[in-house]
DNA sequence: CGGCGCTACGTCCGTC
DNA sequence: GACGGACGTAGCGCCG
C-alpha cells in the first residue's frame, strides 16, 4: 500500500503533494474571493440605480437589514433601549 | 406629452408604480447579498478542508492577504522613496 | 531679513529645514495618534465595567450614538422607513 | 441582609440605583469620546498646518501608516517564510 | 469570555 | 454642487 493521500496527515513534504493541496485552496479561495468582490459591486450598481429614481439609499440600507432580522428578538433589542432611556430620564 | 416615468421624482406614492420599484430593488439586492453570503460560506467551507488536511487555516489566511495586499503594497513600499523625496523636495 | 521660514513654500531642500519640519509633524502625529490609541482602550475598559454592572454593552452603545444624533434629522428617517415599509406592505 | 447593591443584578429598576450608574457610564463615555474627537481633531490640525508648508497630506498618511504597519508588517513578512514552512510542513 | 478578522457605515477628498 | 471613490472607524460574528 504506497499510501498516497493521507487524509489528515499533519501535510507535511515541502514540494511535495503538500505543496501542490496548498497551491490550490489558495487557488481556490481567492476565485471566491474574486467572486464576491464582483458581487459587491453589483450591489453597489443596484443602490445607484435606485437613488436614480428617487430612492434614498440610506433608508434602502436599513430597510434591508431591518428584513434581515429576527422581529422578535429587534422588538426586544428596541424595548431595552426604550428602558435605559427611560431610566435616564431621556426625551426619546 | 403626459409624463409617464419621471426618471428622477421623489419615488413616493405608495401602492403606485414607485412601490414596485422599491419591491423589485429591495428583491434584486436580497438576491445578491444571499448570492454573496454563500460565496462567503463557500470560503469557510474550503477553509475547513484545507484545516482537515492538516493547513493551519490561520497560515492561510495571512497568505491570502499578504498576496492580496502585495501589488498595492509592494508598489506603495517602492513608491515611498518617491514620496519622501516628493515630502522633501518638490512635486514630482 | 533672510526669509528663514517661508509659509506656504513647495517645502524643498531635502536634508535640510524641511525634513527636519517633516520629521517634527510626523512625530506630533505618531503621539497624538498614541492618546487616541488609549482612550479608545479607556472607552473599552467602562463599557467592560458596565458590563459587569449587568448593563447590556450593545444597548449601551446603541444609546450613545442615539444621543449623539441630532432629534430631528432621526425622526425624519425614521418616517422615511415607514413609508419605505408601508410601499412594501410590511409588517413593520 | 438587606442585598444594596448587588453586583451583578440585572441592573433594570428605573429611577433606582441603576438609573444613576447607567447615568454614569454614559457619561464617562461620553467625555472619553469627546476627548477622543478632539485629538482626531488635533490630528487633522497638524495635517493641515503641515499641507499649508507644502508637504502632502496623502503621503504624510501614507509614511504615518506605513511606520504603524512597519514592526507589524516586517515581522509578518518576515515570518512568512516560516509559515509557508509550517503549512507545508510540521506545526512548527 | 476575550481577541481577531470581516463587514458595513460615515467622512473626506478629488472630479466633473 | 453633486457624485463617486478611498480612508478610517465602529459594529458583528467566529474561533480559540
Amino acid at each position: 500500500m504506497t499510501d498516497a493521500a493521507p487524509a489528515a496527515a499533519p501535510a507535511a513534504d515541502t514540494g511535495g503533494v503538500a505543496a501542490e493541496r496548498l497551491r490550490s485552496f489558495i487557488a481556490r479561495i481567492e476565485r471566491l474571493e474574486e467572486d464576491k468582490a464582483n458581487i459587491a459591486l453589483d450591489i453597489k450598481e443596484v443602490y445607484s440605480e435606485a437613488k436614480g429614481e428617487g430612492f434614498d439609499v440610506k433608508v434602502l440600507r436599513k430597510i434591508i437589514s431591518l428584513r434581515k432580522r429576527d422581529p422578535q428578538e429587534r422588538r426586544e433589542e428596541e424595548e431595552l433601549i426604550e428602558l435605559y432611556l427611560a431610566a435616564l430620564g431621556e426625551a426619546r
